[in-house]
DNA sequence: CCGGTCGTTGTG
DNA sequence: ACAACGACCGGT
């Protein structure tokens, strides 16, 4: 009897791959097993998912697996089981998912080395080929390159072809080899038990819940929670749970925003944990990455913690799964394959039938409406400080700062007391604009307008990062470009300056502190007295290790309300919110808002740090306009080169769609948010559904029957 | 007629 | 994704 695997490989397609087991692999391949398989002319990894004998369609030339590489199977039946469901609930491959769990050494496949022969060397001198030929041999002159490399360099279409044909001439040598690296490479154990230092101090509103959330703990039943309420308490409940799942003997998974991958998140686990505990990030070098992944997959610790990725870490048997900071957009994956690691989170507990606590001291509208409707979200705001809050109605055409900040500003200068200016837009101004003709320089690529950033005089696009130098003469009608329009942080930061010379600010964005070493410096600095005012975006407000201040001004938040998204009004709630975490819990501290739309309600409920009347009323818009959490909502983003055959495949989508709807509502084909994006148009169809069963029939029959550069973004 | 581009199709 | 294949296109 012949033995089949079914194979999943890491492509964007939704499809597996049958191949023969010959007899020598017979024992060794398992479920779960990496397998090293031919595939077009190449080999590549794949991970068997289904050992069978029979049901093998007739008529097919099937292939042999070539290597089993592992001698057990490296990926267990459960997270076989975890990624199809979320792959299947984002319409993201599941071998691309799976892959992208693995670090990358443990997924190898063909490479392709290119190099000139003599023959080639010679065929140069003689003058016998075309123009591209040339241009080939002459790169592959200098040394050998990967045809990845080559492809990239050269952006030639058809260069398979060309290289097809120099190798049947001899002109070429291609050496196709497989790097399959031994994965016994871990890190020894330091085995000395760890003082756990944990102090379990709750109040009586977290002791509460810890408590409700322990009581209903038999370690074999999914349940979820959600935790309401501020950061140092909710802490204090993920520690203390954790305590309690590790005397359970199972496994933890503790998921943090991108942007909390620092080091002070690092330090305080392992002070807490020791060894006990893993960290992943995206940061991380590839090495690490292996030990870390070899040492979870081993079981070798007990707590992982990591940003969305982290959902796909390898542990095994948990008994806890903490996502913190819930609210946070990042968590979301954009780029295929894509997922939200929130849900998959809820995916993961339920598959090991694990506690899920979730945590926000600004919640997303679904959740809390979701876990409030289930009396499971716990509010632990009790004994939280009073802080004042003052709205500034203002209108950028007067300054940039009204008087009221500024007098507040100077103020605090003279009482010698360090300050927070947030502004949530980078650059000096988001466009500049003719005075005599209204030109606009916009991307090439991105049909955006360019941001001007002071700082090294240029133009730059946000969304792809190109950039140019500045112009000072419109290229229109030759008249000085001189309007500045849509200030940002480093107008601030240069207002302030002028207004208080002798005092030191600072800008903090992500032009001046990339990488997160950076910040931490500037941070540092901060703590040290060393700044009087740093001015920042996003960036600052998400510093965790931030000394608090007692005076937080928070610039035009609306900024992140003008957004054509349906999140707008939860975003700058949450961007006050996070600006107003830096406050100092003391009777004198104070939050200034400037805005020009000071009556809009997620700003007033923000100033007011009233998140219940902000969930009031946006849960009334969403209901009423038929968004999450009371419909479910896909995006379907097409990109192409070409607008019309883009406007006919998107059309040709949608009315299939049409077609095998039943209770789903279609908006669009309509051009995306950004109509262009690195040189492709882009247009996007969006559809919602009461039911996600039925919004799940119509994108999976009209998938099925077309074919088109498209992503599938899945927001409820 | 040929070299080159573009869209479609299959990958086991 | 990527490569292979066939239709089309424009210069000669």
């Amino acid at each position: 009897m012949t033995l089949f695997a079914e194979v999943i490989l890491s492509l964007p397609l939704d499809k597996n791959f049958l191949y023969i087991v010959p007899d020598s692999q017979k024992d060794l391949v398992r479920v779960g097993s990496r397998v090293l398989v031919p595939f077009k002319e190449r080999k590549r990894t794949g991970i068997v998912i289904k050992l069978k004998q029979r049901g093998v369609p007739k008529g097919l030339k099937l292939k042999e697996i070539h290597a089993v590489l592992d001698k057990t199977p490296l990926i267990s039946t459960d997270f076989l089981s975890f990624t199809k469901k979320l792959s299947a609930y984002y319409y993201s491959s599941w071998g691309e998912l799976l892959q992208a769990s693995l670090p990358p050494s443990f997924v190898p496949k063909t490479r392709t080395t290119l190099s000139l022969t003599d023959k080639g060397q010679k065929a140069l001198d003689e003058e016998t080929l075309s123009d591209r030929e040339r241009d080939v041999l002459l790169f592959l002159k200098k040394r050998p390159y990967s045809d990845v490399f080559l492809k990239r360099k050269l952006k030639m279409t058809s260069l398979s072809l060309i290289l097809s044909q120099l190798e049947s001439k001899e002109f070429i040598h291609v050496k196709k080899e497989v790097k399959t690296e031994s994965l016994e490479r871990k890190r020894p154990l330091r085995l000395e038990p760890t003082q756990l230092e944990m102090d379990f101090s709750l109040d009586e509103d977290s002791y509460q819940a810890a408590n409700r959330i322990v009581t209903h703990w038999d370690g074999k039943t999914f349940l979820s929670y959600y935790l309401f309420g501020p950061s140092e308490k909710r802490e204090a409940v993920y520690f203390y749970l954790i305590k309690r799942a590790l005397t359970l003997r199972k496994k933890v998974l503790y998921l943090v925003p991108e942007i909390a991958a620092t080091r002070s998140l690092i330090e305080k686990f392992q002070k807490r944990f020791g060894e006990h505990a893993a960290l992943l990030h995206s940061r991380m070098s590839t090495r690490t990455r292996e030990e870390e992944w070899s040492r979870i997959h081993s079981a070798q610790v007990d707590i992982v913690v990591g940003p969305r990725s982290a959902v796909l870490s390898p542990a095994e048997d948990l008994g806890l799964v903490i996502v913190d900071e819930e609210q946070d957009e990042s968590y979301l994956q954009r780029e295929n394959p894509s997922y939200d690691a929130r849900r998959g989170a809820y995916f993961r507990a339920k598959q090991d039938r694990a506690i899920l606590v979730y945590g926000s001291s600004a919640p997303t509208v679904e959740s809390y409406h979701e876990f409030g409707k289930r009396h499971c979200l716990f509010n632990i705001w009790s004994g939280s400080s009073k802080t004042h809050a003052e709205i500034v109605s203002h209108r950028i055409e007067r300054g940039l700062l009204s008087p009221r900040i500024i007098a507040r500003l100077r103020k605090a200068i003279q009482e010698k007391k360090p300050v927070l200016i947030f502004h949530f837009r980078r650059g000096y101004a988001s466009y500049i604009t003719c005075s005599r003709c209204s030109y606009t320089p916009r991307c090439r690529d991105c049909d955006i307008a360019l941001t001007y950033h002071r700082r090294d005089d240029r133009l730059v696009c946000h969304y792809c990062g190109h950039s140019l130098r500045k112009i000072y003469d419109c290229p229109e009608c030759g008249h000085k470009i001189i309007k500045k329009r849509g200030l940002g942080i480093e107008a601030v930061e240069e207002e302030v300056k002028r207004r208080f010379p002798q005092i030191r600010v600072l800008g903090f964005d992500s032009d001046v502190a990339k990488r997160p070493k950076d910040q931490e410096k500037l941070v540092d600095l901060f703590q040290k007295n060393k700044i009087d005012i740093l001015v920042g975006t996003q960036l600052l407000a998400h510093q965790q290790e931030l000394s608090k201040v007692s005076l937080v001004v928070v610039l035009y938040p609306e900024t992140v309300l003008v957004l054509s998204d349906y999140r707008a009004s939860q975003k700058t709630f949450q961007s006050i919110i996070q600006a107003a975490k830096h406050l100092s819990h003391d009777e004198n501290s104070e939050l200034l808002i400037q805005t020009a739309f000071p009556d809009h309600f997620s700003i007033r409920s923000a100033a007011h740090l009233d998140y219940v009347g902000f969930h009031t009323q946006e849960i009334k818009f969403r209901r009423l306009m038929n968004y999450p959490p009371f419909t479910h909502m896909v995006e379907v983003l097409f990109q192409g080169d070409n607008l019309r055959s883009l406007a006919k495949q998107t059309r040709d989508f949608s009315s299939l769609l049409k077609e095998h709807s039943k209770d789903v509502e279609i908006l669009g084909p309509a051009l995306a948010a950004v109509p262009r994006l690195r040189g492709k148009n882009r247009v996007q169809i969006i559809l919602k559904s009461k039911k996600r069963q039925d919004l799940d029939e119509a994108l999976k029959q009209t998938l099925r029957k077309v074919r088109a550069n498209k992503k599938i973004l899945v927001y409820y």
